[in-house]
RNA sequence: GGCCCCUUCGUCUAUCGGUUAGGACAGCGGCUUUUCAAGCCGUUAAGAGGGGUUCGACUCCCCUAGGGGCUACCA
C-alpha cells in the first residue's frame, strides 16, 4: 500500500451518466487532483442482465465533455473504442471474474463464506413468512452448517449454488466514515450477503471491495445508498487482513419531493443537459455546490478553484434537492461573462435563417445575449431581427393613445435625420450612444416627448412591443435595414 | 415492519458554544426608463418539538416527530 491518493468512480453501465453520478465523479476527481493522486474510472458490469448497449461509451464520452477525465482505467481511444490504461487492470470488472472467484473460494476456505444451495423459491417463501410474522427479512443460514466436503460433492454433481458471506451472528461493528464519523451496526441484523451468483459472477459487494484493494484505492467516495452495506465490505477486508480504504458516503441528490433523484421527476442524464445547451462549467459549478460550499458567500467557482478548495470532511450530511433555477442562473452568468467570440461560437450554430452578412448576424446575437439562458433561445430572440419583412399587424406602432399621424410625423423626421448618416457610422463602435444623443436632441428641439417618438421608432425597427432600445437596434440593423423598416412602418400606418 | 442516515429561510448553503444567524437562487419592491430584459440597490423568509449539559446553545447529549436510504443471485 502506498500513501498516494487513489480514488475511483465506478459506475455500472446500465444506462447513462446520471447527474448524481456526475457529482460523485467530480468529488472523486477534485480530491485526486488536489492531492496529486490518481482518478480511476472502473466500470462495474457484473450484472450481465442489465447491460445497456453503448452505456460505457456514453459515460466516458460525457465525462470527457464535462472535463472529468480519469487518468487511469477505462477511456475511449482515437477510434472511440473502449480501452484501458494503467497498471492495475483490467478496469472492466467483468474481466476480473476469475480473480473474484478465487477470492470467494479463499473466503470459503477461511470459513468466512459458504456455499448456499437454497432455491429461489425457498428464499421467496422464507421472505414471505418473515414478512408475515413481522420479522426482519433475511437469509436464515440454512446452508451455513453444510461441511465443505459435502458442499464440494454437491457442486461436483452439478448442483446450482451461490456463495454467501458467513457474517458474525452477534456483536457490533463500528465503521468510520469521513463525512459521518462513527456508525455502529449490529451483526445479528445483517444478512449473509451473496457474493458469487449462480452464474459465477460476483455481486457488487465482493467485486468492489476486492477491486478496491487490488487497485490500492485510498478513498471510496460513493453515494449514501451504500452506507447500509458498509459492514459487509469491511468484513471482507478484515477477512483477508487487508487495510480498508477510507469511506466517504455522499448525501443523495433529491427530487423536489425529497425522494431519491429519479428520471420520473427530473431529467437525470447529464447528456440531456448538455444537449439543452447548459455549459459544462455551469453544470460542474452547480453540481459541486450541491452538498458542499467552501465559503458560503460565493457561488462562482472555476474547476481549478474547486480543486484547490475541496474538502471531503466538509461535505454535508443531508440530501440536497436538485433545483434547476440556480443552474439557469449559473448558465446565464457563464454565458454573459465569456468572451464574445466564445459566446458567438456557441450560439451561432443554432441560427437557421442564414444571412451572408456575418457582421450583422453577430451583432444580432450579441444584442440578445442578456436575454439568453440557453444558447438555443438566441434563435427565437433574433428571429425578427433577421427577418426581411416584418408584420406590423399584431403590434401597436403608436404610443398609447397617440394618433397615427403623429407617429408618422415622428418616424419621418427621424428617418430624414438618419438618412444623412453614413453607412459605416451606423454600425461603428459606439454608434448606439451617438444615436441616442442625436435623436434625443431632435426630440428636445421639436418639443416632442420621448415616448411618442421612441416607442414608434422601436416598434418599427423591431416589430415588437417588447425589445431592446431603438438606439441599439439601429446600430445592429445598419442603415439599409433600419431605413427600410421605418419606411415599412410609415407605410403600414398610412 | 427492521436497520442505518439525516433535520438552518421555498431551494442550495455559511456558522466548527458567545453573530442583529451571513451569502446565493427564486419571490417581492425600487432605481433606470419608450417597452421588455439586463444591471444596480433594497426587502420578505430559517435553526422541527421537548428535555438536558453550560455563565451561555443552531452548534454537545438524550427523547420525540418528520424525511430519506437500505432491506435482491441490481448496482
Amino acid at each position: 500500500m502506498t500513501d498516494k491518493v487513489r480514488v475511483r468512480f465506478a459506475p455500472s453501465p446500465t444506462g447513462f451518466l446520471h447527474i448524481g453520478g456526475l457529482r460523485t465523479a467530480l468529488y472523486n476527481e477534485l480530491l485526486a487532483k488536489q492531492k496529486g493522486g490518481s482518478f480511476i474510472l472502473r466500470i462495474e458490469d457484473t450484472d450481465q442482465t442489465r447491460l445497456v448497449e453503448g452505456g460505457i461509451e456514453n459515460i466516458v464520452r460525457t465525462m470527457k465533455l464535462m472535463g472529468l477525465e480519469a487518468n487511469e482505467g477505462i477511456y475511449l481511444d482515437n477510434k472511440g473504442q473502449v480501452s484501458e490504461r494503467g497498471e492495475y487492470g483490467p478496469y472492466l470488472q467483468s474481466r476480473r471474474k476469475e480473480k473474484h472467484a478465487e477470492y470467494a473460494e479463499q473466503m470459503v476456505v477461511m470459513g468466512k463464506a459458504y456455499h448456499c444451495f437454497c432455491s429461489a423459491e425457498r428464499l421467496e417463501e422464507l421472505r414471505r413468512e418473515q414478512q408475515a410474522s413481522g420479522r426482519p427479512t433475511m437469509y436464515d443460514g440454512k446452508c451455513r452448517a453444510i461441511p465443505l466436503e459435502e458442499a464440494e460433492k454437491r457442486i461436483a454433481e452439478g448442483e446450482k449454488f451461490v456463495i454467501r458471506l458467513k457474517l458474525p451472528k452477534q456483536g457490533k461493528i463500528t465503521a468510520w466514515d469521513v463525512i459521518r464519523d462513527d456508525i455502529t451496526f449490529d451483526w445479528s441484523l445483517i444478512d449473509d450477503q451473496v457474493i458469487i451468483k449462480s452464474d459465477g459472477f460476483p455481486t457488487y459487494h465482493l467485486a468492489a471491495t476486492c477491486d478496491d484493494h487490488d487497485m490500492e484505492i485510498s478513498h471510496v467516495i460513493r453515494g449514501e445508498d451504500w452506507l447500509p452495506s458498509l459492514p459487509k465490505h469491511l468484513f471482507i477486508f478484515e477477512s483477508f487482513g487487508w487495510t480498508p480504504p477510507k469511506y466517504a458516503h455522499l448525501p443523495l441528490l433529491l427530487n423536489a419531493d425529497h425522494s431519491k433523484l429519479s428520471k420520473r421527476q427530473n431529467d437525470v442524464a447529464v447528456e440531456d443537459y448538455l444537449k439543452k445547451g447548459y455549459l459544462p462549467d455551469a453544470i460542474i459549478n452547480f453540481v459541486a455546490l450541491l452538498g458542499w460550499n467552501p465559503t458560503g458567500d460565493r457561488e462562482i467557482y472555476t474547476h481549478e478553484e474547486l480543486i484547490a478548495m475541496f474538502d471531503l470532511a466538509k461535505v454535508n450530511k443531508a440530501g440536497a434537492v436538485f433545483n434547476l433555477e440556480k443552474l439557469d442562473w449559473l448558465n446565464e452568468h457563464y454565458l454573459r461573462s465569456m468572451p464574445n467570440d466564445a459566446y458567438l461560437e456557441l450560439v451561432a450554430p443554432h441560427v437557421q435563417d442564414k444571412t451572408d452578412d456575418h457582421g450583422f448576424l453577430d451583432r444580432c446575437l450579441l444584442l440578445v445575449r442578456d436575454r439568453v439562458t440557453l444558447p438555443s433561445q438566441a434563435v427565437e430572440l433574433t428571429a425578427d431581427l433577421l427577418k426581411e419583412d416584418l408584420d406590423y399587424s399584431t403590434v401597436n406602432i403608436t404610443w398609447k393613445t397617440q394618433p397615427k399621424e403623429q407617429a408618422v410625423e415622428r418616424l419621418s423626421a427621424v428617418r430624414e435625420m438618419l438618412a444623412t448618416v453614413k453607412d459605416t457610422d451606423f454600425v461603428a463602435q459606439g454608434a448606439r450612444t451617438e444615436f441616442e444623443m442625436e435623436i434625443k436632441k431632435l426630440i428636445t428641439e421639436k418639443g416632442w416627448g420621448n415616448g411618442d417618438t421612441l416607442w414608434p421608432l422601436r416598434v418599427a425597427l423591431s416589430g415588437n412591443e417588447k425589445s431592446p432600445s431603438p438606439f441599439e437596434l439601429l446600430e445592429v440593423l445598419g442603415k439599409d435595414r433600419s431605413l427600410q423598416r421605418i419606411d415599412a412602418a410609415i407605410d403600414f400606418l398610412g
